[in-house]
DNA sequence: TATTGTTATACTCTATAACTATA
DNA sequence: TATAGTTATAGAGTATAACAATA
């Protein structure tokens, strides 16, 4: 209550969306050099272990169904395949291929070259900005 | 260069944006209890001066097309009015009513008031954040 | 000839509901 | 009866192109 009249919070949201928009701006270009679609190319990034579609839709916050063709396309490129699940038959693992692995790796250097100067700062300043939006990200869950 | 293999990086960016999906939660919320859909809002919430369909079209980053069916909709409600340009009558001005004016101060204290505890950070940590985030910000458009 | 705003159209993203095969 | 994944469909959101009025 008392900091709802803080005129320094609608200004640091500001930021953190102004910084938020260029980051996915430089993803995008990231998965583009890449010639993935951005769905395809979040899904890729987020994939290590062999990982059940229903999981898969949890972490890329999106609906199951949504993944399903996601996961078509990566297929069609040789990025992934579906693998049974060897507990429950209903189940399907995406796994990565070789070749998946591989460019997943791509996409992740080219992301952080894209990214490494957009958040160039003093060493000092990163680590202290790197436990003060720890400290914002671990209250989420409670702030309401 | 030399930052490209900081371990860093991609934590941060990662913190980033997830405290930004939260803030853009919290937009969404304050807009749903106006009843407001979200691209409207977002309009209301940065008109102040009558301001032409164009310039609104590059602040909200859209295509000039889009515009126009977001101020149809604010016009419907009585929030917005079209006037014609005194020096150019191609151009329309987007002004705000008087219940407009009403309703964004309402858009703006519900958003205000829901990313508050999202920020509660002590106040010196407050401003070392808002300090390094400007600093960042600062430097978006010489960064690649 | 170029520009503002509009319209018509299409494409992307995502969700809902109905379906299948398992459990 | 409930769950994992798929399919079909529909709704947002947004862009492109063609157009009318004006510069």
């Amino acid at each position: 209550m008392s900091q709802e009249s803080d005129p320094l919070t609608p200004e640091l949201a500001r930021l953190v969306l102004q910084v938020a928009d260029r980051l996915r701006a430089e993803f995008r270009r990231a998965a583009g050099r890449l010639e993935l679609p951005v769905a395809q190319a979040a899904l890729l990034a987020r994939l290590e272990e062999p990982t059940p579609m229903r999981s898969l839709a949890e972490v890329l916050s999106c609906d199951a169904s949504h993944v399903t063709g996601i996961v078509d396309g990566l297929e069609r490129r040789g990025l992934v395949e579906r693998r049974a699940a060897p507990k429950d038959r209903r189940v399907k693992l995406v796994a990565l291929t070789d070749e998946g692995c591989r460019r997943r790796a791509e996409l992740g250097e080219s992301y952080r070259s894209g990214i490494a100067p957009v958040l160039a700062l003093p060493e000092e300043e990163r680590r202290a900005l790197h436990e003060s939006l720890g400290r914002v990200v671990a209250g989420l869950d409670e702030a309401r």
